[in-house]
DNA sequence: CGCCGAGTTGAACTGAATCAAGAAACGTGG
DNA sequence: CCACGTTTCTTGATTCAGTTCAACTCGGCG
């Protein structure tokens, strides 16, 4: 639970009343390989927080699996659309490797952030930079070669590649595992 | 300012005080078409409320304007990444028609966020909005041939092609102007 | 009236997808 | 610890959607 706080409290400072009253919410799990946090379906209710492994989300579009986002330590990892709206989730979580997470749900968070003007201002600072790193995202994916991609995505998250299947991190990039085997043969 | 504050208590209402401490904040501006909110390189310090009007954020690419984001009536705008981590913008911000807005400084809605766990409430709510509205655009756009995103735009936001010139559209959309040329005379 | 920006249309080119087959790595049970 | 089946990855040949470059049309505005 230690490092769970210390890396909370990289977003924003807690009070030690707040800190209480998280601790008794969040729940240790321990999942192992290709096990699932989420079928597509069904209401995401928990958030999460990866103290360890690695976790992927995806989608599925004319019978293939697209993987849209990967979470690794220290992430915060949820469907987001079905956590916030109340939907059934388009999406699947799907564990990598075995994890170590943290779990509350969105009925305890809920009450936390009406009693917490402190903690309203900690998800708000987590909004923020998970906004950011999609808007970088997005941005980067528009207009650059396939090439390109992979040349960033080396640069910037090179775990991904140690870590993922190739599959994966070809609809990751969204261009086809053929093109990415390719494109990494050349390096 | 009537308007202003209905539009926001969409989002979450709010009490007398601090509705009275945001009227105190927010200032009305009123600026022609072609003029320029914010240029790639400055700090944005300021954020909008767009009353009425229409409003695109591009940024260059290869001596090519790329239009990353279009804001309407009741859309709140800043360049998002500058405004909240204070570094110089890469995007431009520039209006597509004479424009209606409300403004507040970072410096004042900082301290407002200090001083009312209400519209720190506001304000994270207002991300959770634009967050999803960001991913789903994201994952429209992949994977999507030019036709569909052609149709999904059709449907989903068809004042953007109403209101817009061809080729800031066609940069939204990531296809080339021609592309979208040919497309839309199919239609 | 003629210019200028915006949009259209045509032809050639190309990056990446797709289809298809084979090689390597992996792990599970005998 | 090896054999077999499954999944993951690579490589090749072909095809295609969309880009690029270039010329042309159209409508407004000084």
């Amino acid at each position: 639970m230690h490092h769970l706080f210390s890396q909370i409290e990289n977003y924003h400072p807690l009070s030690a009343a707040a800190k209480e009253a998280l601790q008794d919410c969040f729940k240790k799990i321990t999942l192992s390989k290709n096990e699932s946090l989420l079928n597509e379906g069904q209401v995401c209710k928990q958030l999460y927080f990866l103290e360890k492994g690695a976790i992927r989300g995806f989608y599925n579009l004319d019978g293939k699996e697209i993987t849209h986002w990967f979470g690794f330590e220290n992430d915060f990892v949820t469907s987001f659309h079905s956590f916030i709206t109340g939907d059934p989730a388009v999406e699947n979580i799907q564990l990598l490797e075995g994890c170590v997470l943290w779990s509350i749900s969105k009925e305890q968070l809920t009450q936390l952030l009406d009693q917490f003007h402190e903690i309203e201002r900690l998800v708000r600072i987590v909004y923020e930079k998970y906004y950011i790193r999609l808007e970088e995202r997005f941005v980067n994916a528009q207009f650059k070669t396939a090439k390109e991609l992979y040349e960033n995505l080396l640069e910037q998250t090179p775990h991904i590649l140690e870590r993922v299947p190739l599959g994966a991190v070809a609809s990751y990039l969204g261009i086809s595992q053929e093109t990415l085997s390719r494109i990494r043969s050349q390096f």
